[in-house]
DNA sequence: TTGCGATCCATTTTT
DNA sequence: TGGATCGCAA
């Protein structure tokens, strides 16, 4: 009884489209959901039903795009049961599902033992393989990151290696350029080469990159069907988030999964900002016509924002050349316009954003944490920390390279890839080359010795009886007994390393040696070196700020709007709205497909915002002043959707237009320097 | 061969 | 801004 009057509170809270959806019993249903329509408190709504109307809490996949979003659903869904009736439901990512199933059954898919590249450690691959020279029979050069950056697209477009190049490589000429054409004839070979080399490479040194994890699952699934049977019977339910940001290499994998179980999806495509990984929101489009017996519910109305704000989205929107057939209604009615800034430069821009949260903190009484700034790159949110650091505000940041990608937590987790897998080539190669004396020639001899070892304390003992500073092989053999105990393995790899690394870091040492508490922290957490170092490099953004005691977690949230996704603010400022970042030069080079995902970037970053929006824009850089954009998508917001302001003393009628960010007043700003020490 | 210093370069977004 | 790369000296 108890529990049939806690569902009934909890689905009761839904609105009637959001119960419909959420109750719905066709056999897989497509939930097209408006931002901040609830999209999120649907999903839970279904996992919440699905687990009271008997369904086992295994049998219920859930996934979503982040780490972060996976586990707050589960841990939502958890919290709307009194009871534990919901234990064992866990949220997961494509990759860490995936990677989990190859490590359940790797005869299946047959794979053992293998460690996880990450993106740095495929282009160092790459490198090797590419050599130093590489170029197009037309003599132009090309990185290894760029061809590294064409097999990953082919791989989650699921397309040609001629398509991914000539998307890749010749800013997505349309396919009948004649003269793009030839070139991609003359060089797929040598493409292929390469690539058909890396293969082998990472065959012979069991490494699985980001898109292997995916693809050994989606290839063992699709060709072999007694896997596919034995696979998809664990599972009755499979509900995915974000379903707009799913890949063909992703949709591969789930359509494994349609005869056996329900599908479950929820996008917006409207928000679809991951063409560059190859995401193309017209699947969602053809959902109903590639998923038999499928059924599409909408979500139509916004819970989130005023609807001001909303009117702002809708114009963009509107001015789409695509057809989105949008329109958020706001449930909570009317509010303050959005007010567009104009700064001469960033750093007026970061000083107006700290000022406006410091206002709204001291005198209004918000939150740090009713906050959020968001930027297109996390480059543009420096300048923002800088401010927030100057004036004292406490902040969080989301997005970009975290703390695993640093170089000096990679040295030191070098250490820990060689003791999970001794024929870590590359962990040995970046571990070696750490000490003193020790460059690219000797570390190849000593890799050349103890990758040829039977065992991990063959390799070792190898080690240890070539002539060498003791510390090479102490650290690694202490180490090796501490498998199960990943944080002191860390801890103790630190010491034995601790005056290396402070000589190559020298003065930085000091904060960057305070990481190492996080990580540990992060590690204490799994049950094996193997584990830890598997896990870190799937969730290289660990956001885990270390709780410090007394201080609470009320902070200002800054974000790219990539990883803004799910997330909204009181106030939101959207900084960096110049002409050349909305559209980018990049996009307008590269056609109407990329100038739209760009339009869907800044329409994703003003749909998060609750009550206020500010939009900030400035001279930018100083290469790109000529650039006249077009494209612009804020050149002619009409007047009444915006509360228009303008810095004192800058000449304006308003609108701002391209022939300010020319003459006296661009010249002037040549002048000005800043100081920041 | 290594390691340091100087110069040039380019600069989205994420698992 | 830092980063990677190149050249040169030890």
């Amino acid at each position: 009884m108890a529990k049939m009057s806690r569902t009934d509170d909890f689905l009761s809270t839904l609105n009637a489209q959001q119960l419909a959806a959420a109750t719905a019993t066709e056999r897989h249903v497509l939930v097209l959901a408006g931002a901040g329509s609830g999209k999120t408190r649907t999903i839970i709504a279904r996992a919440h039903h699905l687990i009271d109307s008997g369904v086992s809490p295994h049998r219920i996949l859930l996934l979503s795009f982040t780490r972060k979003s996976a586990r707050e659903i589960a841990e939502r869904v958890k919290l709307s049961f009194s009871s534990r009736q919901s234990e064992g439901l866990v949220g997961q990512t494509f990759h860490s599902w995936c990677l989990g199933l190859i490590k359940s059954y790797p005869k299946i898919f047959s794979c053992s033992n293998h460690t996880v590249l990450d993106e740095e450690d495929r282009e160092s691959c790459f490198k090797l393989l590419c050599g130093k020279n590489f170029k197009t029979k037309e003599g132009r050069g090309v990185s290894a990151k760029a061809v590294a950056e064409v097999y990953s697209y082919a791989m989650n477009a699921q397309c040609s290696l001629s398509d991914a190049m000539r998307v890749k490589l010749y800013d997505n000429a349309p396919a009948d350029d004649k003269e793009v054409k030839m070139a991609i004839e003359n060089n797929r070979e040598s493409f292929a080469t390469i690539i058909k080399k890396y293969f082998e490479y990472k065959n012979e040194r069991h490494y699985l990159d980001y898109d292997d994890i995916l693809d050994v699952v989606a290839k063992c699934l699709s060709g072999n069907a007694e896997a596919r049977e034995f696979i998809s019977k664990r599972y009755d339910h499979i509900l995915v988030d974000e379903m707009q940001d799913t890949n063909p290499l992703q949709y591969r994998l789930l359509n494994a999964f349609q005869k056996r179980c329900h599908l479950f999806c929820v996008g917006d495509d409207a928000q679809s900002i991951y063409g560059f990984r190859g995401a193309d929101f017209k699947t969602i489009h053809e959902f109903t016509d590639k998923v038999p017996g499928s059924v599409v519910y909408p979500l139509t109305m916004n819970y989130r924002s005023t609807q001001e704000i909303l009117d702002l989205s809708n114009w963009l929107l509107a001015c789409s050349p695509l057809n989105y057939d949008k329109k958020l209604i706001s449930v909570r009615g009317h509010g303050s316009k959005p007010e567009v800034f104009h700064w001469e430069d960033e750093w007026q821009e970061a000083e107006e954003v700290t000022y406006r949260i410091l206002k709204a903190v001291h005198e209004e009484g918000a939150l740090w944490a009713d906050n959020m700034v968001l930027s297109r790159s996390v480059w543009g949110l420096r300048k923002i920390e800088v401010a927030c650091l100057e004036k004292e505000i406490p902040y969080v940041v989301y997005g970009g390279t975290g703390l695993m990608q640093s170089r000096h937590v990679r040295d030191v987790a070098s250490s820990l890839r060689i003791i999970s897998n001794y024929r870590d080539e590359l962990a040995w190669m970046r571990y070696l080359k750490l000490w003193k004396g020790i460059g690219d020639v000797t570390a190849s001899k000593i890799i050349g010795n103890v990758i040829m070892a039977g065992s991990l304390s063959d390799s070792l003992q190898k080690l240890s009886d070539m002539n060498l500073q003791k510390e090479i092989a102490a650290t690694l053999v202490s180490i090796s007994s501490m498998q199960l105990s990943p944080a002191s393995a860390i801890e103790t790899a630190l010491q034995t390393m601790d005056a290396r690394l402070q000589e190559l870091y020298k003065e930085e040492w000091d904060w960057r040696r305070r990481d190492f508490e996080v990580l540990k922290e992060v590690a204490a957490g799994s049950a094996s070196v193997g584990e830890f170092v598997a896990e870190y490099v799937l969730d290289p953004k660990l956001e885990i700020t270390l709780k410090e005691p007394g201080k609470d977690d009320d902070k200002v949230v800054l974000t790219t709007i990539h990883s803004a996704k799910g997330l909204e603010a009181t106030n939101c400022h959207i900084v960096n709205a110049s002409a050349f970042s909305y559209p980018t030069s990049r996009a307008v080079l590269n056609g109407e497909e990329a100038i739209e995902e760009e339009r869907r970037c800044l329409y994703v970053a003003m749909t998060r915002a609750k009550d206020t929006l500010t939009i900030y824009r400035s001279v930018e850089s100083i290469h790109e002043s000529h650039y006249d954009n077009e494209y612009y998508f804020l050149s002619d917001i009409p007047a009444q959707l915006v509360k228009s302001v303008v810095p004192a003393g800058y000449d304006s009628h308003g609108d701002i237009d391209d022939a300010d960010f020319d003459g006296d007043v661009y010249d002037d700003l040549l002048g000005t320097s800043f100081n920041f020490n």
